[in-house]
DNA sequence: GAGCCATTACTCGGATAAAAGCTGTCCGAGTTGGTGCGG
DNA sequence: CCGCACCAACTCGGACAGCTTTTATCCGAGTAATGGCTC
């Protein structure tokens, strides 16, 4: 899995933080120490979702396109890492003796439907969880992360 | 995900009706028409991970170790995929303000926390599936398909 | 002094290289079965 | 005719290239604030 997913939900989450103020992705990549311009080019990725707004030049920056809540692990992950499953059938029995030319086994594969049905648990999970429980369970471990996290930001706007 | 691990698991599928007999890569390639010297890579993990054993010279080739009841689809993907998660948590909080150095992010962070989640549920769904299960199932649907199988193999030896 | 315009600085955005991992291939080590020779 | 040793063929096993995907970087397009100029 790409690493760029890592870096987009720990700045997903820094971002529920700073709501109505657009962060630059400098300063997004400075609070990880993060290579600025690869970390630019995930958020664009994650703007081409929809999942965050873009706005260039002075007083630009990025910040999330709508409510935390409804932001799930998931819309990041196919944002980042794209929207293939990680195991794709590629239908070898079309190849094997007495294999039906016109059949989808995509579907009719038993190997391809056991992986499909493990991926959908995982994407189950992934859906269930949004930015905002992350970010409200981060709140409930140390409540000052929210506004240590708004003066970061502030101090690095000298 | 690696393509090998698609060729293993029907490989494996194969190799379970025709117990107690060692067949070659080159007739395991032969049923789907797959490039054999690297089929013949992905059968070398498997036999390195202890799923099946390989005898070389006339007379060898691969049979499964154990019996297919024992061999998950999850054993199979670890052993060609390796046993790396999809998603691997590098510890970005560790460069963030107010870390604690000597903290095990991986296990403190709430993000990687909630990947390792969802990917415990895809690899328990993974685990939950045997080659016996997937063979039983396939039997179900065509009752020949081990004896095809067989005869395909005992075909390619002229 | 107020308003307008050009300039400037700063941001995102996409196009462009370097690196890593996956895919595919080839030749060597080892083993078995067959064959010829000797008894 | 029987046993043994040599030979040859076949298989796995790991080392070696080609290529796609990922990682990282750089420069250009666009935009808002700023300063100067004119009225």
């Amino acid at each position: 899995m790409n690493e760029g997913v890592e870096w987009a939900m720990h700045s997903c989450v820094n971002l529920s933080w700073a709501p109505g103020e657009a962060v630059t992705a400098k300063r997004l990549a400075a609070f990880y120490e993060l290579p600025t311009a690869y970390l630019n080019k995930q958020l664009q990725a994650l703007a081409r979702a929809g999942i965050l707004t873009s706005v260039s030049g002075p007083k630009g920056g990025f910040q999330l396109a709508r409510d935390p809540r409804n932001i799930s692990l998931l819309d990041i992950v196919v944002a980042i890492d794209g929207p293939d499953e990680a195991f794709r059938c590629t239908e070898i029995l079309k190849a094997g003796p007495g294999a039906d030319q016109k059949a989808d086994y995509t579907k009719a594969c038993l190997i391809s439907h056991a992986m499909r049905t493990a991926e959908l648990a995982y994407r189950r999970e992934l859906a269930g969880q949004s930015i905002a429980d992350i970010a409200e369970r981060v709140v409930s471990q140390s409540p000052d992360a929210p506004e240590n996290t708004r003066n970061h930001f502030a101090n690095l706007k000298s």
